[in-house]
DNA sequence: GAATTTTCTTGATATTTATCAAATACCTCT
DNA sequence: AGAGGTATTTGATAAATATCAAGAAAATTC
């Protein structure tokens, strides 16, 4: 495992607002440094902690971009979410102190290593803390919840809408761009997430193309018309009175 | 809002072991009878709390059985699980401070009203409190992920089957039987949650009546080969040799 | 207990998405 | 730059599930 001495502190770290409570005082931010005490850097393909392995940290992501994935028993895996810089992954892992899924960077990637329990100790100290960790976790449901949702009741092009909306939405909240994204994950990636298969996902970008919504080179998507993907994702389902 | 005084602290609840941290001292357990300050009955088909409801309590099922739904702009809703008594539903609304999805009792239910400030106050003093309520958000994320995997990767027959395993497995822990059970919810509700209509949820019944693995009589439901289940769930996707 | 409503089952057909296959484009490595 | 491998697109067809429809069974209401 390669890790680092810390470079740059909570304290003066550009994320901070993404990953860590605001409104902190000197001492508490002082604390927070201390817990995270190690930076890991993952290469492109590398895995930050696979199914099985024994939980001890929770990983706030500084650049890079994650997937997670859960396999079934026959081998089948499903991504469940893809993570980028200012997110927090590893929760799966308190339950049964053991990791239920892999994490795999799409990109070359750098990790703040927080160990859970001095997370837990420093978060009884510090209610702000504390109140910061039970939200990330909500969030967390609450996500799942969507992608449920998705899952569930979307057909095809409605998932792929839904998909493109929420990663600008979140780059955007990175400060990059409301219309332009490029892509960390491969069409197979994205058709697992969405529980479609990869051709399908490319047929419907082609759709989205021919119907000038998006354009589409390999991986970098332009999004043309983001009310034309609103309207697919919230309007499939009604009916023509 | 009907509350009510308590009647049975957690101290003799039968269910602490599954909503309640084990190995706890007396002072503590007179505390966490502190913090469960009152009981609420919810009738069928009442709702426990509802998205965009303000958010203040966590709910430890006492008796009955619930379902969460989230529902989309356009009306569709989704469910994203069914409750039983010794689990705790709310955990949607910490994020953001009110609720996301809604909770309706499929039978008539009684909940143990938690106080989330309280809670947190709780568990900044008591370390096996703060470890179970992390737990408890872990778990839910974990059982998130295998629903995600269900509705992404799995087809009807494997949904419907993960689906009455994973039934009569909880059941079977609260002390019923691990071969029968009386379905709480319609077709239409299964179909919801497992991504499909309710039609096909019907004739999946049905094909599993016709190869002798279950006996259905509405919703009663008595699973005479789990074995086959469990094959349907795991090798649907390996190839012949 | 009859009437009404809801739930469930089953059949016929339509739609959506998967699968199989092949060609093309792209990236990485030397 | 070229080779090899991976990723993507597109077409043809198959499979799975949805939709529409109608009848039967059960639950609820009066």
């Amino acid at each position: 495992m390669i890790t680092q001495s810390i470079k740059v502190a909570c304290s003066n770290c550009n994320l901070r607002e993404l990953c860590m409570p605001l409104g902190l005082n000197e001492d508490e931010l002082k604390r927070l440094d201390d817990l995270v005490a190690a930076r890991r850097k993952i290469s492109r393909g590398d895995i930050l902690y696979r199914n099985g392995e024994k939980f001890s940290a929770l990983y706030a992501i500084r650049t890079g971009f994650f997937k997670t994935t859960v396999a079934a028993e026959d081998g089948r895996d499903q991504v469940t979410g893809f993570q980028m810089a200012g997110e927090v992954i590893g929760l799966d892992g308190i339950v049964s102190d053991h990791h239920t899924c892999d994490a795999v960077a799409l990109e070359d990637a750098e990790v703040c290593v927080m160990n859970f329990d001095r997370l837990e100790d420093l978060s009884r100290e510090i209610n702000a803390l504390q109140r910061h960790v039970h939200k990330i976790m909500s969030r967390e449901i609450v996500r799942e919840n969507g992608v449920m949702l998705l899952l569930g009741s979307m057909r095809a092009d409605e998932r792929l809408a839904a998909f493109l909306l929420n990663l600008v939405q979140r780059l955007h909240a990175r400060g990059f761009s409301q219309s332009e994204l490029v892509l960390r994950m491969t069409r197979e990636e994205i058709g697992s997430y969405l529980g479609l298969k990869l051709e399908t996902v490319s047929r419907t970008f082609s759709k989205f193309v021919e119907e000038g919504i998006v354009e589409v080179k390999q991986r970098h998507v332009r999004i043309l018309n983001a009310e034309a993907l609103q309207l697919i994702v919230n309007t499939q389902n009604c009916q023509p009175i």
